[in-house]
DNA sequence: GCTTAGCACTCGGTTGATCAGAGTGCTAAA
DNA sequence: TTTAGCACTCTGATCAACCGAGTGCTAAGC
């Protein structure tokens, strides 16, 4: 009869050392973990039979179970969640991972870039799947706007924000507009907004737009008019989007073996959106955040865990990275491994130079 | 005794058409076809046993094999070969799938979008995974440079082509230029540049650089100074890479479902060196080309078929597009399918306007 | 000389039975 | 409370039997 919420209050003393025992064991070996194996694992001087007392209990709770009769327990998702929650002691990653970690997240590349290389690193560090939020701008502040003409009525709008970002639009135009009124559209967007968040930005021309279209003079029109359709879809692509990395690392655990489910697992990293949302979840949270099996809501991951962590810059998150993995995973390993890329991450997207 | 290089004229009439419906048959089903079957689909007025006797003739020929005493046959490499260079008859694409090809392939995007779309097509259309090789554009003539100063000693670069790509790089410079600077180089580089190739821009800047640094004007020293950095590894990402879309789908054929091979496969789409090479050779002949197996000469495909065709704009290949999947696939319907996709990435990349 | 019916043979896949091994739950004794 | 002992259960491996599909060969027919 599983309890619908074992805490570690709930247990003994000794019943919490044999399940930490326990999942290690299984984490490691990936076989189901008899009586026997334990006692001789546990270090505490008891029988087969006195554990497996202890055992039945453990199951009672909900915290493992066994496959079939004559096989050993495993944990289950409840009794993961305990283990990571209140019984796991996290190892501090190895200093050559660190050392490597740090040096691939070289300040010195644009946004995008680290964000490769961070998704890529988590991947090959963990051997699993490694992904990266997009990091999220709105809030960035305008720095510059160029246009430059390419021909009669398309123009190449640059942008340039203050984090030394830059985006480049093509923009459609109605009429033709000369270089000279290019030019001080441009002037004249840059002294109006320059400094000025995004979002703010974009939210005062579309409303500007229509409002005052009569009462201005020809030169702010245009202004508003390019800066309007400048800023009118900008966040169709980067927004809502991450980076996804090694993804066939997946491949190679046999409890991930079942083709069907591996193809749906592919088919959510294309699809992005049930991926994001799960994420999302995890980008109010302080620091790192686990879901286990089915506690993500999501049946693509009932045998697959996901550790994430919030990146941020000056206290402001910008987005979300992690890990995904099987549910069997050496969380000791990989959760302080997520805390720290997403700290490095954090410090590498602010001091860029 | 296979026979090192069957041709379709060492076949009878009839061994012929009973091997284009062997390799049909099986392509269809995925199953081993026996002559019972072959006798009853092929349309000829034979019994099984005829049919033995002339299946018997094509294996001694390595064009089919069967997989073991009491199964029918399957086509080898060389029945495959043999299949798509002389009996195949290739079926004109669905119209719906053509109108969608066309109307995906929008000329009103960037390169880059281009690429992906044609790549993404190609894998939804045929289920199977689609590649496109990123498009050369050491040709492409130069168009105009910006510059635009990011902070004390970065600045961006913005590179225009004739094809209407941007480019954006940053500069870490050596000292200060002002803006004024800034703009008289970019005019400087402009003058003498434009409409150049990119190619002969990059040698002519490098060969300058040091050469006749001592008797210029300040404003040509800086103009060529930056342009050299601006030019110097420029081609380091966007040559030499592809986009591949839909590898998923070959989770679903059950002739790659070892786990190892796939795994390999992934990992050759990763390290994309091998994939390069092969589509390379693809890339001076005249339409589709196929590699059948082992024919690529790379051992991750020996379960595997791709089928490439370059892509031109002006007679000018640019690069090289197709679709990778299993040696049993659907050659009539794949080969025309990459054919048209080649020339409407072509036209596409040529009339954007 | 080609075609075909007949037949023995081969091989893979499935089913069912058996058996060893691992692990459990329960009971009773320490 | 712990533990030894024991009956029980279930999996996985092994083996034999068997069916079905398909082949190759031979001899007869056209």
């Amino acid at each position: 009869m599983a309890n619908q919420e074992p805490t570690a209050s709930m247990l003994t003393e000794r019943a919490q050392h044999l399940l930490k025992v326990l999942v290690e064991c299984y984490i490691e070996s990936g076989q189901p973990v008899g009586s026997r194996t334990l006692a001789r694992t546990a270090g505490l001087n008891l029988s087969p039979a006195t554990i497996r007392n202890v055992m039945a209990d453990l199951e009672d709770l909900g915290l493992i179970v066994s496959p079939h009769t004559s096989a050993g327990r495993v944990p289950t998702a409840q009794g993961y969640r305990l283990f990571v929650d209140t019984l796991l002691s996290v190892k501090p990653p190895d200093s050559l991972i660190l050392q490597e970690l740090q040096t691939r997240l070289d300040p010195d590349q644009d946004a995008k870039g680290l964000v490769e290389s961070a998704s890529s690193m988590l991947s090959a560090v963990t051997q699993m799947a490694g992904v990266v939020t997009v990091p999220r701008r709105d809030e960035s502040a305008l720095r510059q706007i160029e246009f430059l003409p390419l021909s009669e009525r398309r123009i190449l709008a640059i942008m340039v924000t203050n984090e030394k970002e830059v985006q480049n639009k093509i923009l459609h135009l109605e009429r033709e507009f000369s270089p000279a009124e290019l030019r001080q559209a441009a002037n004249c967007l840059n002294e109006m907004f320059s400094g000025k968040g995004i979002g703010a930005v974009r939210d005062s021309l579309l409303s500007d737009l229509d409002a005052v279209r009569a009462d201005m003079n020809r030169m702010m029109v245009s202004a508003i008019e390019l800066g309007g359709q400048l800023f009118a879809i900008q966040d169709d692509d980067s927004e809502d989007n991450y980076v996804l990395a090694g993804e066939a690392n997946l491949l190679d655990y046999q409890e991930l073996s079942d083709i069907d489910k591996l193809r749906q697992l592919f088919d959510a990293f294309k699809q992005k959106r049930e991926i994001l949302h799960l994420l999302d979840k995890s980008i109010s949270a302080e620091g790192v955040q686990i879901f286990i099996g089915q506690e993500s809501g999501y049946s693509v991951f009932d045998e697959c865990s996901v550790v994430s962590a919030p990146y941020a810059v000056d206290g402001r998150v910008l987005g979300v990275l992690g890990v995904i993995g099987p549910t069997r995973m050496a969380y000791e390993r990989v959760i302080p491994i997520v805390d720290i890329t997403a700290k490095l991450l954090g410090a590498a997207l602010k001091s860029r130079n």
